[in-house]
DNA sequence: GGCGAATGCTTGACTATCTAAAACAACCAT
DNA sequence: ATGGTTGTTTTAGATAGTCAAGCATTCGCC
């Protein structure tokens, strides 16, 4: 009964799964602390984010967010009626709105980026030789798909 | 004007919190999945992975998702009308409802930790010696404060 | 030039997650 | 016994997410 045929598992890569796991959770925790700091929850804070480095039609940031454009509308409109985000018309294509952070998005998006010294921090106690280490195995371990970006336009 | 006095980084750093970023999207989007493949949540699921390993109390619940308790409510409730999960009396105190994870709930929180191959996947591509290295890596960046479950009592 | 299909965004209906506040039951100390 | 504390649920309200339908615009094609 209940015949788990679970592919031996060393105990290593057990431990390295858990700890990847905890890295997650803390840096998830950090994040949202740090998106309610400045009064955004996490799926705000994450779109003013992306608009803070440039415009982007609703559709983009759908894709971005891998979510729904119906989703993204919504979160746009709470931004929008705080005065972080507006819609601009795109020139080229009547259809597509543009959505931009304002000065003030901009504003709180750096603060934002700011407060979140969860990476600083625990990444201060590592020496240059062992953060070029990290980099290194976490490279080998994402398979060089690590376009930062590459999400298939 | 905006003098975001921000302690300025070195270009390595900057590239090691990024794929930890990346490391933590991937994560995420992974679990998604793997719950979803068992028409589950993501909260749903992890409350469940929690009470594959044993019972426990509402409140403890709540603590370990770290969410108010009556969030908790609601997510068991979801469970239970599906048969996952049930609820018990605690003998030693009838304040206390013990969530416990019926047969059919242990089956799916097993199929669950199968399908989750984010992490054995892409650690299949480092050597043991490599795993290692990354082991104590990740270690050192959480600063022993790894204990697995030390969310005090 | 115009017609139909495809594209971009929004709306509406619905579910899940989450919080805060209030209600209720049971425990515990005095 | 009384009263304060603790554990759970209920209620109300917000956000986030899906899907299907609707509307406007663009594009392919004749």
């Amino acid at each position: 009964m209940a015949t788990h045929k679970r592919p031996r598992i060393d105990p290593l890569t057990v431990e390295v799964v858990e700890l990847i796991g905890t890295v997650v959770a803390r840096y998830h925790e950090e994040y949202e602390d740090a998106a309610a700091e400045h009064a955004l929850t996490g799926a705000q804070a994450r779109l003013l984010s992306l608009l803070s480095l440039e415009p982007l039609p609703m559709r983009r940031l759908a894709q971005k967010l891998r979510c729904e454009p119906s989703n993204v509308t919504g979160i746009v409109d709470r931004l929008e009626t705080r005065g972080l985000v507006e819609r601009r018309p795109d020139p080229a294509d009547r259809r597509v709105k543009l959505a931009a952070a304002t000065a003030e998005g901009r504003r709180i998006a750096g603060g934002l980026r700011d407060s979140l010294d969860f990476a600083r921090e625990p990444l201060a106690e590592l020496s240059d030789q062992e953060r070029l280490a990290l980099r290194d195995l976490l490279r080998r371990m994402l398979g060089e798909s690590t376009g930062a970006g590459t999400d298939g336009g």
